[in-house]
DNA sequence: AACTCGGGGAT
DNA sequence: ATCCCAGAGTT
């Protein structure tokens, strides 16, 4: 029988003192030779650059967000700037990020801040209130600018934590999420809690990785429960993912002599605020033609114009596989405004770059122009 | 507790 | 193909 290593405390394991004191050492001395060298790193002290890094970052892997936080920097230095943009200009440096609504919440939480002095809130309860700004969120941002003792469990934390403490129960559960939150708050040390947090991250991300951890190269292996009994590998335990959903749209490319008609998607939901071809959801995509007349009819498009099928643009989401039915329109005689609906104008083709629009919109418009 | 919300990297 | 990523907000 191997001995218990881990006192009992209410529900959850935690660690001794003892076992925490080693944790806190090893893991710090570990980041001290391993940490990865990141640009919000460098401007640690800047409350509104850290607060930037963690939005981007959710759900988004950190090479992914690089190129795009460094051109953010640039364009909106301080949280005045970003305050002052307008929501294209945002959306547009936001464009291919995904998961738009932390774009818009960002912007929001900026013009409350430059509304109230432009000082980024400095502590996790006061961040906590900004929109888009949640548990993790809030407690990295205090961590990392402020030296706060705030723990910030995260995707990487929570991997790592259940292998330590060989957490089974199903990870996105909040009696599992209330036990990772505990076990994250009593391992806190006293200073450099904002290293510590991230050398759980760092750690996560390139030693106890989701496939094939690297045991061997881990500075806690020997007080890690699921390295010595149990199996790394195969937590933390995840319920099966979804089937995926699959969905056909109709679109329309209207062109007129060198303009496009675009619309701008509502806010909330998916690709809010974004801009887009004029499209509508159809059955299956022998009914596209006939979507494509009744759109054409809403807009106050003549429906007898040039059309010319230019394909489908397939495009994956996590729960959706959605076909784009694309139609090239000629638009002979374009309506004036009496019969287009709100959020729908003519754009000219040279302008269109500086309109966000979702990836997928992007690729339908190369498809588009062939 | 279950959904929604993107797009891409890694394997 | 599949998993998952420095999660938050809504229902």
């Amino acid at each position: 029988m191997i001995r218990r290593p881990f006192v009992t405390h209410g529900p959850e394991p935690l660690p001794t003192p003892r076992e925490r004191q080693a944790i806190r050492r090893r893991l710090l001395g570990w980041y001290d030779r391993n940490a990865r060298d990141l640009p919000w790193r460098r401007r640690a002290d800047d409350p509104y650059a850290q607060w930037v890094a963690e939005i981007m970052l959710q759900q988004t892997q950190v090479d992914t967000v690089i190129p795009y936080y460094d051109r953010f920097l640039a364009r909106f230095p301080d949280v005045n700037k970003l305050a002052r943009a307008t929501n294209d200009q945002l959306m547009r440096q936001w464009e291919g990020l995904g998961y738009y609504r932390r774009a818009a919440n960002l912007h929001r939480a900026a013009k409350l801040i430059a509304a109230a002095g432009g000082q980024v809130p400095a502590s996790a309860e006061s961040l906590l209130a900004l929109p888009g700004v949640g548990r993790y969120t809030a407690g990295a941002i205090a961590s990392i600018a402020y030296d706060e003792r705030a723990a910030a469990v995260d995707g990487n934390v929570a991997r790592v934590l259940s292998r330590l403490f060989n957490i089974t129960a199903e990870v996105s559960s909040p009696d599992t999420q209330r036990r990772l939150w505990a076990v994250a708050e009593s391992l806190l040390p006293a200073k450099r809690c904002g290293d510590f947090n991230q050398a759980w991250m760092d750690l996560g991300a390139t030693v106890c990785t989701p496939v094939g951890p690297r045991c061997e190269r881990c500075p806690l292996a020997s007080v890690c429960l699921a390295h010595q009994h149990g199996d790394p590998a195969s937590l933390p335990r995840k319920t099966p993912a979804r089937d995926v959903l699959e969905i056909h749209h109709v679109v329309a490319v209207i062109g007129h002599k060198d303009t496009y008609l675009l619309n701008r998607r509502p806010p909330g939901g998916l690709w809010g605020n974004l801009w887009e071809f004029p499209n509508r959801p159809i059955a299956r995509p022998r009914d596209r033609l006939a979507g494509l007349r009744s759109m054409l009819s809403e807009l106050g498009m003549p429906t007898r114009d040039t059309v010319r099928d230019a394909g489908t643009l397939d495009h994956r989401l996590t729960h959706r596989l959605m076909h784009f039915h694309t139609h090239v329109i000629d638009a002979a005689q374009p309506r004036r405004a009496t019969a287009k609906p709100a959020g729908v104008r003519w754009v000219k083709s040279a302008q269109i770059e500086e309109f966000p629009m979702s990836t997928a919109c992007r690729k339908i418009l190369a498809i588009a122009r062939r």
